[in-house]
RNA sequence: GCCCGGGUAGCACAAUUGGUAGUGCACCGACCUUGUAAGUCGGACAGUGCGGGUUCGAGUCCCGCCCCGGGCUCCA
């Protein structure tokens, strides 16, 4: 006979002694009560299992509780199952696809009996059936299935989609068998692994309903795809739809049109009418982005929105993007509304001979694009069909790339830095399966990005066969307030462009040389830019950036000429100051210009206008007192740098 | 493009089983002359996204279109 006893690693590097046949919930269990309690599941040589899973002795195991970072994937991953759980106790003839944990919460997709889909309104009939098989704390049953019954099973049950599942994972990873999940009187197709029970579902809510295809295709079925979310417990729930609150209260297409920056109308879907207020934010952003062309080198131009047909042939856009594109005519030319900066810019290039000593040539352009976004994809500022990318086109050496990519790496972080993020995080995206140039071409100019990076002094992640077919790329990302992250800049690399464009310079050995292209955007789209900072501050700007800094209140009527004379002394200074000269009483007008997200608000009452001063009031530090127009300026002046 | 939901005044919302479209804020006018988040009174403003249909009668029901919102692999 065998040893009847069994030894496994812990995590602290202590051994633990089972008897054999031990599952992970034994030795939760041999470690303490506390431990057994709190288990959801188990991980084996860093994988994740059930509790239930048997051990074989030699194996590093880890306890994962409602501690663990693996909890909440695992409890949603439950949530999905009871979701679906529910659905088939109300749709009896509702069928299932897959329902998996995502960053959020969890889905599942479904498809149900014709003309019974579910409307909002049954989320909460979905719900209650789920709470009832949760405090029935069903456990979770693993089982294996040859797939040739596996396949019988679900065909019988009607589950087609699970049939395809099934057979498609034969096929594909030449699976022999699966594995089924049940809870209560549902069983469905999972790899797992799940926790012991229905009832370690802390808290849990559906949040809402969309259409999703049948495996992201839109030739196939269109199913509904029931979203939810779940945590350990009320508080983490109660939290994340907080969070959800606030990010509704900060949703730039409310606060936009709220703020006076802009607003849409149908006359033009997916393309903003920015107001005086957003044009100044604008303006500003644009500004400070100016502040790095002239700190490093780059020279501005602009070129054409609309451009020849024959030019987006040339350039590869005609091929590769034409659905996105629009087109207009005249005499008998067709045109196009350029989705792109680069060919333009090329263009610029190539019209004038050049000598290497001009390189790196560095061409910036706050160029105007368009493209034909499908109507679905429209998204506030975030997805647009018009914007303004903040482009430049670099034209160097091969030798210079590394140079200029730490170059454009400085910048952005002191851009980002400049408008209030300081989470930035870099990605680096290699060669994709279809692409175009050398192997040793593609590996120099990996290694060239590389090398930026490393000389900048900064992490990346690696995102290998995701550059673009033309050439490597560095992506930009931030953190906002309230933790969701945006891709912003890019730095990519272009070997394609040149050639179409045949463009050169002569080098110093007289002969002629094909120029490496650097496409990079700073902050990305101004408005896309513009609407991810309103979220970001909640629709509080900075200082520097508040379209109004100041409003001048004056008291009473009387009060107006000298509140007058104090904001033309503070737009003398530099300031953008506005003033309320309504007959309404100062609680009024302090409401509205709070409301209104006025950095500064200025009384001038009888007081004030003796002593030729202003009451100053901050929506940060309340009354703070009064202060010359001179003091004041200084100090606004201060707090914008 | 597709699925689900929605569209009533500038904005937020209301309108029994189909039965004369309302309220608040904003706006305009008058009064008040105001001291750190809403002063008082009055007025004007939509024919219900657009087009058709059913009906004695449609914001409510039906059809088509437009726009807005949530989504459309984070793959058992």
């Amino acid at each position: 006979m065998p040893e009847t006893k069994l030894k496994v690693e812990l995590p602290d590097g202590s051994e633990l002694e089972l008897e054999s046949g031990a599952t992970g919930a034994d030795a939760a269990a041999a470690i303490g009560p506390g431990l057994a309690k709190a288990a959801l599941a188990l991980k084996v040589d860093g994988e994740l299992r059930d509790l239930s899973a048997p051990l074989a002795g030699g194996e590093t195991i880890e306890i994962v509780t409602d501690r663990s970072p693996e909890a909440l994937e695992l409890v949603r991953h439950d949530a999905a199952h009871v979701l679906a759980e529910a659905v088939l106790d109300i749709w009896p003839g509702a069928k299932i696809s897959i329902g998996p944990p995502i960053e959020s919460g969890f889905y599942y997709d479904i498809e149900f009996p014709e003309g019974e889909a579910p409307g909002p309104e049954d989320l909460e009939r979905i719900e209650e059936r789920m709470r009832e098989h949760i405090s029935a704390d069903e456990p979770f049953e693993r089982r294996e299935l040859p797939v040739a019954e596996a396949v019988e099973h679900f065909r019988e049950e009607g589950q087609d989609y699970k049939v395809e599942l099934i057979e498609d994972l034969q096929r594909d990873e030449g699976a022999s068998t699966v594995t089924l999940y049940r809870n209560g009187a549902f069983e469905d197709l999972c790899r797992g692994p799940h926790g012991p029970s229905t009832g370690r579902i802390g808290a849990f809510k559906l949040t809402s309903l969309a259409g999703a295809y049948w495996r992201g295709d839109e030739t196939r079925q269109m199913l509904t795809r029931v979203y939810g979310t779940a945590f350990l417990d009320r508080k983490a729930l109660a939290a994340h739809l907080e969070m959800l609150e606030q990010a509704k209260e900060r949703d730039h297409r409310k606060l936009g049109p709220e703020l006076d920056l802009f607003r849409f109308r149908p006359e033009s879907p997916g393309m903003p009418f920015w107001l005086p207020n957003g044009s100044v934010l604008l303006e500003l952003m644009q500004e400070e982005v100016r502040g790095q062309l002239r700190k490093r080198g780059y020279r501005e131009i602009r070129t054409p929105e609309v451009l020849d047909e024959e030019l987006w042939h040339r350039s590869g856009h005609w091929d590769n993007y034409k659905e996105n594109m629009f087109f207009v005519e005249s005499e008998d030319r067709r045109f196009a509304l350029k989705p792109m900066n680069c060919p333009g810019a090329c263009l610029v290039f190539g019209s004038t001979r050049h000598s290497y000593r001009e390189l790196p040539l560095r061409l910036a352009e706050f160029g105007k694009v368009f493209r034909n976004e499908r109507e679905g994809v429209l998204h506030g500022l975030l997805r647009v069909r018009s914007f303004t990318q903040d482009d430049a086109h670099v034209y160097c050496t091969e030798d210079q790339v590394t140079g200029e990519c730490v170059d454009i790496i400085e910048a952005i972080d002191e851009l980002y830095a400049r408008f209030g993020f300081d989470d930035v995080r870099l990605e680096l995206s290699t060669r994709p399966q279809k692409s175009i140039g050398s192997a040793e071409q593609w590996e120099r100019a990996e290694a060239a990005l590389r090398g930026a990076l490393e000389s900048a002094g900064r992490d990346y992640q690696l995102n290998p066969g995701d550059g673009a077919f033309y050439g490597p790329k560095i992506d930009f990302h931030v953190t906002d307030a309230l933790g969701r992250s945006w891709q912003l800049g890019t730095c990519q690399l272009d070997f394609f462009m040149p050639e179409r464009f045949e463009l050169g310079y002569t080098g110093a050995d007289n002969a002629e040389h094909r120029p490496v292209m650097i496409h990079r955007a700073l902050l990305g789209s101004m408005e896309r830019f513009a609407g991810i900072l309103i979220e970001h501050h909640g629709g509080r700007l900075p200082l520097w950036l508040a379209p109004v800094q100041a409003t001048v209140l004056p008291v009473a009527d009387r009060h107006n000429d000298a509140a007058s004379e104090i904001a033309a002394e503070l737009r003398e200074a530099g300031l953008r100051v506005g003033i309320d000269e309504r007959s309404e009483s100062v609680g009024r007008k302090i409401r509205d210009a709070e409301l209104a997200k006025a950095p500064y608000m200025l009384v001038v009452g009888d007081r004030e206008q003796e002593a030729g001063v202003v009451s100053v009031r901050s929506h940060e530090g309340g009354d703070l007192g009064q202060m010359k127009p001179g003091e004041l300026a200084a100090r606004l002046a201060a707090e914008s740098r």
